[in-house]
DNA sequence: CCTCTGGGCGTTAACGTTAACGCCGTTTTT
DNA sequence: AAAAACGGCGTTAACGTTAACGCCCAGAGG
């Protein structure tokens, strides 16, 4: 491997020189950089971390910009695990985070863990942005300097380093496809969308009824449902359906809290009911186990803080180029190998 | 962090003796490794990797013995991409592999490789151990002090650091839930054994059979096949399974050679048949996307190499701790969710 | 008595990078 | 004209670890 040395010695100039053209310090003249550049380039110099972290005494701080971890059934507690363990891999790095946390329901909210974060001044920001009304006008005002990362959603006319998530729409597909093996022929499915309904849950819903507009003899109807509701409201929600819809033999459920459509249906006492949901949540695992849920697509959450976190370290502290972006699989979940996912 | 020279300044010695003790390279007293010792222990010192690094000269070898990576239908090449991505990662600590490639049809090829990797005297041994008779003689021929780690398969009364693998019998039974899915009630299923019939194999088989156990008019019947045959003899057991069982509507085909008993099916002309197999190599990416393939069951192949490598690392280089068992998701693959896998 | 061996320890150069410091000559300010 | 600023560069200590080297002293062997 070539060393700062070995330049310095190709270019007949000393260390100190060589550094302070890696680094654009100045000082410089503009024929010995030119030289030094060209040597760099010939030779394929890669800086030596081990060297560059004994040296360096700076802690690099990123910023994660997540909703609350309990919201969504606790869905946003899977993200921060796979945070944590890229964190505590990367720790001989000097890498540390801070999470600004905001409710996912409440207006300003994002906005100001924003500006918390901003405040701390951070090397690089991982973002949810799961409000994506407010979100441009946000991202657009952190400084040009600050790299960042989106999780689970992007968010369009916006510059990020990678977006990491998964293609919702297809996944809605490929929900339908599932149901299509499980329901008899010549039955009707209904879809729960849940609110308040963001692009994720739009995409899903809309590659969910996409497969369905070739088969003929299976009826869809979609319902709003909301986080907000309790559960008696969701019983209702399920009675009047198997009341107006005999034939409703599947729900799907956009959201990871499929698991309060599940029990409503549980006590409803009609005939079986299929279901598929999405993401892994405790409450949901318990579930697929017990067979009342039959499908869960999960989107490897994990993954994503893990990814999320890696991402901004290659770019800010090994200067290396990464992935714009990093579509996740969409993982079939079902009894018989729910245990070995996590 | 504490260093090396915080623990000489605690113990009222120098950092040579420090090290020595942490190196067990003696010409240290009792009295004084007792005390250094117990000073690592309360202060929780870890070795700073960067340093270690750098002062650090070796290379660390490690040695892979596997099939040829063309063989069951390239299925072992993906092994070998999940093993070169962790080089390519781990490059900065000087960790290389040295690949030795065995028949995995060949008595004793696998005896083979293993005496030519222990020639270049490695740090530790990833190891494929497909067949199982005569593996634990030959893996305990061992020296003692060379670290091994299993990927997909393990041998019993042997001590490995790791094994990296599937739960194969649960993936049988996830297969069978598949496949009751797909076909009508009151029909018949062909299981392919595809011979020489492995740990794995067998187990797929058991945890297919006994899936069914559960579920009446549903009759199964199992059938031998070889990699060796030719597509002519695939198509000939094709045929006359359709023959003998007119009711058979699916196929459980037990190793990567899917695609094979696909295109034979797809030649035969008879009524739709519903396929299950194993394994996302090339060609049964093709027939799932066709959508010949009704589902594959994968296993996480390039995982089980990126971890293979990084567990030798984590103990050869980093001498952490690392888990002894890691089972891999039993991974549904269909035509919907195929594209975000690898 | 002298030499040798070996136990017990300290010292030091090296690994690659960083950034502060300082030197020298030229140019710009006062 | 003196002082200050600046461009262009070299030197060096520091980061934490490793391992070679060497010193001193006690005891064994001749």
């Amino acid at each position: 491997m070539i060393t700062i040395k070995d330049i310095a010695r190709k270019a007949g100039v000393s260390i100190g020189t060589v550094d302070r053209v890696l680094h654009g310090r100045g000082r410089v003249s503009k024929k010995t950089a030119d030289k030094i550049h060209s040597i760099i380039k010939k030779t394929g110099y890669k800086t030596n971390i081990h060297g560059r972290n004994l040296s360096l005494k700076t802690t690099f701080n990123f910023g994660v910009i997540m909703p609350y971890t309990y919201q969504d059934g606790n869905y946003w507690d899977i993200l921060r695990k796979g945070i944590d363990q890229a964190i505590s891999d990367l720790s001989t790095f000097n890498v540390q985070v801070l999470y600004f946390f905001f409710d996912k329901f409440s207006e300003g909210a994002f906005a100001g863990a924003a500006a918390q974060a901003l405040k701390h001044n951070p090397q690089g920001l991982l973002i949810t942005p799961v409000l994506s009304d407010a979100c441009p006008a946000i991202v657009n005002s952190i400084p040009r300097d600050i790299p960042y990362v989106y999780v689970d959603s992007t968010v369009p006319g916006t510059a990020p380093l990678a977006y990491i998530g998964q293609n919702s729409y297809q996944s809605g597909v490929c929900g339908a496809r599932l149901m299509h093996l499980l329901i008899p022929e010549k039955s009707s499915v209904a879809i729960i969308r849940m609110l308040p309904n963001d692009f994720h849950i739009n995409e899903r819903v809309k590659g969910f009824l996409s497969y369905f507009e070739k088969v003929p003899d299976i009826t869809l109807r979609t319902y709003d449902a909301s986080g907000g509701m309790n559960d008696r409201e969701f019983f209702n929600l399920v009675s009047s359906i198997e009341k107006d819809v005999p034939s409703c033999k599947g729900f799907f459920v956009t959201n990871a809290e499929t698991f309060r459509v599940a029990k409503a249906i549980l006590q409803s006492a009609g005939p079986k009911k299929h279901i598929i949901g999405y993401d892994l949540v405790e409450e949901n695992r318990r579930l697929v186990l017990e067979k009342v849920i039959d499908f869960i697509i999960s989107q490897k959450t994990r993954d994503q803080g893990y990814r999320g976190i890696t991402t901004l370290f290659r770019h800010c502290v090994l200067k290396e180029p990464c992935p714009r972006e990093e579509l996740m699989p969409i993982d079939i979940i079902t009894a018989e190998n729910l245990l070995y996912y996590q």
